[in-house]
DNA sequence: CGGATAGTCAAGCAGATATTTGACTATTTA
DNA sequence: TAAATAGTCAAATATCTGCTTGACTATCCG
């Protein structure tokens, strides 16, 4: 991962309603695109372009199932970019209890 | 912390100049000016407009001794940023060995 | 097929941001 | 006090970003 790769995430952090969107998924496993935009209270034209962005720096995942596009959050990607801000951080390895993860 | 303060902090890391600059002190302690500007390779006016989008998203403290003013990472804001997007985020209490802290 | 639900995309605008240049201030040292 | 070192600031420019609007595509269901 290069410093403009990892610039990047840190980008699609910055943001206030991208960085709401993420906080929102880091606590609730997954969320389809709807749900998202309604539980943020945006349109879905705007979390379609915010969502672009999240997924090119790979800090969320997304998957279609029939209708709908689900999103998580992209664990390994936080962790490379944060690692080089903090050569140490130590990340546990168990999700909270209420998130269960595949 | 607000969900603004912590965008800004993740928006002052956004950059790939000022990321540099903030892996640079994540392994060296602290740096004067002079120096940083020199290692990231810009101009000290280029550094003294990036120094203070760093220092007011509190992602840096700065302490002036004589001549030169002296720079170091504060991780409290950086964790609590982090926090946030990772609730189980987990910090190791001692820095690395080759790095000093106060 | 046709309608409903879910999301995308392009254009356009307004405000923010990165960089350079050159003049300015502050502190130390001779 | 004068020169050197260290950093700041304002203006200018070019680029990027966030958001809205409205038209478009994709999948499902009756």
């Amino acid at each position: 991962m290069t410093l403009e790769e990892r610039a990047k995430v840190f980008a699609a952090l910055a943001d206030p309603t991208r960085l709401k969107l993420v906080e929102m998924l880091a606590c609730e496993e997954e969320l389809c695109g709807t749900d998202l935009a309604r539980k943020a209270g945006i349109s879905v034209a705007l979390l379609s372009h915010h969502w672009k962005v999240l997924t090119e720096a790979k800090v969320v995942v997304r998957e279609r199932r029939g209708q709908s596009q689900f999103c998580q959050v992209k664990r390994e990607t936080l962790e490379a970019a944060f690692q080089n801000v903090w050569p140490n951080l130590r990340v546990r390895s168990a999700w909270p209890s209420n998130v269960a993860r595949g």
